[in-house]
DNA sequence: ACATAAAAGCGAATCAAATTCGAATTTGCC
DNA sequence: GGCAAATTCGAATTTGATTCGCTTTTATGT
């Protein structure tokens, strides 16, 4: 709808995009041989499916042991505890979606365009990658206890993202400049994360990549018409 | 803004709310004795506060057990686990949340306005009540587990509860009858518990209710604008 | 190929906390 | 005051996470 292509103004997204996807990556050890690297991503891998399926309390060790087909004990070797391992997977998955987001987003043209892609390519990473999604949407989003530094950053990006995103839109003229961001991306944000909530637990609406479009036409027009 | 008072059609919301403030009460004991009965109130008391300040997973029975006054095991003589403790008390308040809606929403004219009331009295109710509300909202709702049919349902009616309100706007001409109400439901319900649970994690916005009212209102200016 | 130190792996304790059980106490009621 | 039902609780039992110390495997230099 508009077009004033790059203008110049800093552009806080990118600044906080490019860490959020830098990572707060150093979690478990720094395997020094080859099968020790393999078997870590075998118990990240069937880590996520066990506590997708049971939720982080309820889940067994011996159970990720098992499915991961190394002895309990080894676990941790990898991970100091129960936790710290559950935090670990939405930690990586976390940067690599920034990643992406930065990768996806730097060649559009508008503020508009990106908070567009933003929304989608959460809800389209929640549908692929669903146990994932299940771990960090229910479980560790949410969570009371983490003050685990890495994890709660990696979740808190999220939000400052779409502040930025609303800011530096307002500051082209996107929109109006008198725009409260901050109550604005808690619309964004909530609307999206709840739609995700909701196909997480009863899988309704059947297709949400799908449902997820028009609702977020609908969020947008209502960024358009956002005054003071 | 709008008047046409009562029209008779059916009301969707009225008859779900009555039942969801009827409420699924039947959890734990019932107790013959008088000491018990005023026992299980200190217990669900003490309760509310371990669990919310330590989640349900790291809550021990032993704490709660002290904080009420009790031994741990006269907690089993109540209910049947940890758990089942911590359901029993978002039912019990939820359905008292309902019955007030109910009360205050009954003498209103327009579904706005119920709406309104709706999504204004949850945060109130939050903010009062942050215990329990830490416990709701970010323990049990997003619950990966919880199949124990009266939790899922006391909870999945406050979904209803906000599809029937738009529903029955649309039907009596106060919006768009095109009105996507799943849609709409779900950028209401979840900005709202965004809100909320930003709050409980944060405690910002300092004054949730306060910051809530210009919230619901670019919410509103959404509904009333919602095409098809 | 071979020796060796570092790295990785594992079974058998240990420990923490939920849950169960049966005896002892208290209450409501006649 | 006395009795049956209701309630309480301390002492097991059980489940599951975490720790420990010994064994096996790998990478690397010869």
């Amino acid at each position: 709808m508009l077009e004033k292509a790059t203008t110049p103004g800093r552009e806080r997204w990118r600044e906080i995009v490019e860490r959020a996807a830098a990572g707060y990556l150093d979690g478990g050890r720094d395997p020094k041989q080859d099968r020790s690297r393999r078997r870590q991503l075998d118990l990240l891998e069937a880590a996520t499916r066990v506590f997708a399926r049971d939720g982080i309390a309820k889940a067994k060790m011996a159970d990720i042991a098992a499915e991961a087909g190394i002895s309990v004990s080894s676990i941790y070797d990898y991970y100091p505890s129960k936790e710290d391992l559950a935090y670990e997977i939405p930690i990586r998955r976390l940067a690599q979606f920034y990643g992406e987001f930065l990768a996806q987003g730097e060649p559009l043209r508008t503020m508009r365009q990106r908070l567009r892609l933003f929304l989608e390519m959460a809800t389209e990473y929640a549908a692929r990658n669903p146990d994932w999604a299940r771990l960090l949407y229910l479980e560790i989003w949410p969570s009371v206890l983490i003050e685990e530094a890495r994890v709660r950053r990696a979740v808190d990006d999220f939000g400052r993202i779409v502040v930025a995103l609303v800011r530096d839109g307002a500051e082209r003229g996107e929109w109006s400049a008198d725009i409260n961001a901050y109550q604005t991306a808690t619309i964004l944000m909530g609307s999206i994360t709840h739609m995700i909530i909701t196909w997480l637990l009863y899988r309704r609406p059947e297709d949400l990549v799908a449902a997820t479009q028009p609702m977020v036409d609908q969020l947008l027009r209502l960024v358009d018409a956002a005054g003071p």
